[in-house]
DNA sequence: ATCAAGATTACCT
DNA sequence: GGTAATCTTGATA
């Protein structure tokens, strides 16, 4: 798959309602780059987290020493620790100071699947389910792109970590549900995926 | 100062 | 289906 910078997705996409960009963002190529390698995945999942009116928004009580990053101009990522050992990453959105993003929830593989691998299995040789598993969940994104806290607050802007452009996706394709793991404002139909993938975190 | 909860995952039966 | 792992954060039970 070649790369082209070009597409690279521009601020005022990130800047749209939080809800518009959690969706927008399905089918989007989310890329890293190093000196040495890329990697790439389609993202198929997402959730949107809107700090002034949802409760298990880490914004919602606003703007702490761990959620400054979700503060910060749309298009920036904002990576968070959690159960002593995960990591999640979110594109924040919108306007400096309005604490909203979207949780990258799945993805699939589409460059540098040996490294995904490596990094998620210690192996490069996977079986079918192992291929599956790659991506599909938000601490495995971590994983598998080798995210910690060290990116957090990275603007999507720049040269390392950037999403591109990619043809919208129907709407019939995507499905729109209630969002996983969290027990405040369960009610609240903001996660978005695409029905037909095989890589989404669950069913 | 203390402590419960947490935007999860992997492994068990 | 169920639960252990593991530790930072932020509210103060």
């Amino acid at each position: 798959m070649k790369i082209d910078i070009s597409q690279k997705l521009p601020r005022d996409f990130y800047l749209n309602d939080t809800l518009t960009v959690a969706r927008d963002l399905l089918g989007k190529i989310f890329v890293r780059k190093t000196d040495e390698t890329i990697l790439a995945a389609k993202i198929v999942e997402t959730e949107a987290y809107i700090g002034a009116v949802d409760e298990s928004a880490h914004s919602y009580n606003g703007k702490t020493k761990r959620n400054e990053v979700m503060f910060r101009e749309g298009g920036h990522l904002y990576v968070y620790f959690t159960y002593g050992m995960y990591y999640c990453a979110n594109v924040v959105t919108e306007a400096e100071g309005t604490g909203n993003a979207a949780l990258l929830r799945a993805m699939e593989p589409l460059e540098g699947v040996d490294l995904f691998a490596q990094n998620r299995f210690g192996k490069t040789e996977l079986s079918e389910k192992e291929k599956i598993n790659l991506l599909n969940g938000p601490a495995k994104i971590c994983m598998a792109f080798g995210i910690d806290k060290e990116k957090n607050g990275v603007d999507l802007l720049g040269d390392e970590i950037f999403i591109l452009d990619a043809p919208p996706v129907k709407k019939s394709e995507i499905t729109v549900s209630e969002r996983i793991g969290i027990s405040k404002s369960k009610e609240l139909p903001w996660r978005f995926y695409l029905a037909n993938s095989k890589f989404i975190s669950r069913r």
